[in-house]
DNA sequence: CCTACCGATCGGTAGG
DNA sequence: CCTACCGATCGGTAGG
């Protein structure tokens, strides 16, 4: 029985690694022309695909960007939080984070995919807006429960001040090419961990 | 001689309050859908104008882009930053700038024209993204300059702070409709201006 | 995964 | 400021 690689990996799986590919590009994609700039056929003539083909992959364009976000979230979370929890639980573990989103945004150099689509989406209710928000929360949450970890008072507060200084960092320097804000970051998360307990 | 209402305002006042109000619609939209999302198409619908006549104010896509840009400007200097001249320089013309600030993304319904348009289009060169970037450019050295006139020992850091919170209170908000972000911005700014001398 | 379409809408123009 | 257009592109479908 002869077994090809192409026999041995299957149809589903090429499928599948067709899907991811279009994935990887749309999420891409999107970081700089947004969700709604992110267009079927541009994306198609990237991937030298048919329209249609691509398309097939989807049952619609929201589906398209449903799968998308759910694409970015997974980069995100393998990117910027999994590789933190290498780290010690606590301001350890909250600066390498804060490092791992530094670090993120400049190996994909459209950007970070949230700056490009959250202010995009607020305004359009629907799934599209859920699964953003849901994302954006899940971060918020992931920096808060390590500023519980690392005896902060208010880890929501907590929380939304390094996620603002971080997310502004991104947009500064996108915007102006201003380098200084990356420092100014770290030196909130310095200040704000800086008379912890322990 | 006859003066009636309209030929006293003349053919020309006529066509600058059209333009106007084109404008004034065209800020409040692209604060919502974008800049990209403002089109001559809905714009026109809204304000019961055909296509055409309403493109005949502007020569192109990109100049009405650029004169909503400037439009936008000049509202958030009208409403957040010239009120704020009123109050003694320093500290209390900050809080003033941050609750005008946060009094603005209240009144307009559609939230932060500057949130909305800045990540859209920091990735696609040319004159409307020189124009955001300018805006935005001023926004911050108004927060540096008074901050400096509040005896901040480095202005640039301390606007780039405020700026990230502020920002993000608003971001957060229309994402999550935590109302809690406006109170921890405010405590951001009185904290940092908290120790400072005279 | 393809070719060949569809109606709708885009920015923009001609001519008045 | 209007009607009546233009070519290009959009999301999506038929049929293979």
């Amino acid at each position: 029985m002869s077994t090809t690689a192409e026999q041995a990996v299957g149809p589903d799986r090429k499928g599948a690694a067709t899907r991811a590919a279009i994935l990887d590009h749309a999420v891409d994609l999107a970081s700089v022309e947004g969700l709604e700039g992110l267009t079927i056929g541009r994306l198609a003539a990237d991937l030298k695909m048919s329209k249609s083909g691509l398309f097939a992959h989807f049952g619609s364009k929201q589906d398209l960007q449903l799968a998308t976000v759910a694409a970015a979230a997974e980069r995100f979370r393998a990117v910027v939080v999994e590789p933190a929890l290498a780290a010690p639980r606590g301001a350890p573990r909250l600066r390498a984070m804060v490092e791992g989103y530094f670090d993120h945004i400049e190996l994909y150099s459209g950007g970070c995919f949230w700056g490009a689509t959250s202010a995009e989406y607020d305004d359009r209710p629907g799934p599209v807006r859920d699964a953003i928000a849901a994302a954006l929360d899940a971060w918020l949450a992931a920096l808060a429960g390590n500023a519980r970890d690392a005896g902060v008072a208010d880890p929501d507060r907590f929380a939304f001040e390094v996620y603002a200084v971080v997310m502004a960092a991104n947009a500064r320097f996108r915007l102006s090419g201003d380098r200084r804000v990356f420092d100014y970051a770290r030196d909130v998360l310095a200040r704000l961990t800086a008379e912890l307990p322990a």
